[in-house]
DNA sequence: TTTATAGCATTGTGATCACAAATTAGAATA
DNA sequence: TATTCTAATTTGTGATCACAATGCTATAAA
């Protein structure tokens, strides 16, 4: 299992916990790990051929950031099952933050920034019309992420990067069921006319336009599941006995 | 340094990392372990009796929370610096979700809810008038959470701890230069007349009111600090080379 | 067929060790 | 006195083990 690895610099080399961290970040966020799913240390150890160290320190982190979920009782780890309460906590908390960081980068924009989101929007509409749900996605996060960094709040950036994390295993239901068919209209293109306007607001409304409609896909998709019996029926031999 | 405990069952005892969790936290907030000092594993293990193993996941969780920072260089731990332009944003923060959590709970108020909260203000009224800073804290922070958390919205209200972890190291710079002295008007009372009185834009202003006043003061502390020079100098007996 | 029980595998937690990088302290030199 | 080089200490990271608790599976009993 364990192959001797060269040890490689502390200084330049990416820390192992990190690239964990990154996997399992991306693995929630496209839904490779599905939601109410229970995981373990070790069978993601296994899973990432590393051992359980790295996997531990990764997993820390993305619970405090409420990525992943501990039970309190087992102190069992689980990715977060998508309720229509979170999202609806979690579109409150986005339609605040995000506008808010879109209207600071808009104050300090450059055109170099705006030239690089137009490239990003374009990489973006071409995965809407080839249907690669990934390459929207990658592009969907890179547009919004690279506009937030401009505004150089970092404390904001960052709480606006947990709350993506924490949306996006309800992304990859809505595209499990539509694909990148019907996403409405381009609220991204709104956003790049006020930034090269200079008009603020402009592209503060665009923003919240923009996660308003992505939002909504997502509660009519959770809505329709919870209505749904649970997605996976655990073959159970027996009731769990009453015992205290 | 390591006294051999029985070990306790996993089920009921806190786990030891989440006793040093809280012991930082408590630290970080009531400025035990000043800012801008940097920490290790291997001290904080040894101070607190306790081995590195514990340490390190309550480090990660706190750093995931950004009450410690990481210098990605070293990485090496550090108590983020008091800055003016990190208040700002915490306060920016605060001042949307904080009166949004106040309005959520105060919908759902019940007169135990609100007796509580005023045994808390009587509480934090005493340590104002006997100069308990403690105390004081202690219960300012109960009265905000306390009523946060009858909004029942635990993602936003996690989102609040995390800023009022941030924060904490501020309050300490207040009250160390001020103490309970001059806390100006106690929005608390005008909150809990909201809450009586079922009026949620009445709870929204005046918990609004009650950061503003506060962040305000520590505001002037801050800026009162950065005009003085370092607050300890490392006394460097050569300059680092400029090796690359 | 259904329920209870015993045995086994898996889990999180904590401790300890090894390693390399970085920092610090001390000695030697100008 | 000030600077440079070297040795020792401290640091984060990763690996591995032990332990107790929990969960699952297969066997026995109704």
């Amino acid at each position: 299992m364990s192959q001797t690895k060269p040890r490689r610099a502390l200084s330049e080399a990416v820390a192992v916990h990190d690239q964990v961290y990154d996997a399992l970040r991306l693995a929630l966020i496209t839904g490779k790990i599905a939601p109410g799913r229970g995981v373990s240390l070790r069978s993601l150890a296994a899973e990432l051929g590393v051992s359980p160290m790295p996997v531990r320190d990764a997993v820390r982190r993305l619970s405090a950031e409420r990525a992943l979920t501990i039970n309190p009782a087992n102190k069992r780890l689980s990715v977060p099952s998508l309720t229509s309460e979170r999202l609806a906590q979690l579109q409150k908390a986005r339609l605040w933050i995000e506008p808010e960081l879109a209207a600071l980068a808009a104050v300090k924009a450059s055109p170099i920034l705006i030239q690089t989101l137009e490239r990003i929007d374009e990489a973006l509409g071409i995965g809407v019309q080839t249907g690669d749900v990934d390459q929207y996605m990658a592009a969907n996060h890179a547009f919004h992420f690279t506009l937030y960094e401009a505004a150089g709040a970092d404390v904001l950036l960052s709480i606006a990067g947990g709350l993506w994390l924490q949306i996006g295993p309800f992304m990859r239901v809505v595209f499990g069921r539509l694909g990148t068919a019907g996403l409405g209209a381009d609220f991204h293109v709104e956003a790049l006319a006020g930034l090269r306007a200079g008009n603020t607001e402009t592209v503060r409304n665009a923003m919240a336009a923009d996660i308003l409609q992505g939002m909504d896909g997502m509660r009519e998709a959770v809505l329709s599941d919870e209505a749904k019996p649970p997605p996976l029926a655990p073959k159970r031999r027996y009731k769990k006995p009453t015992k205290a």
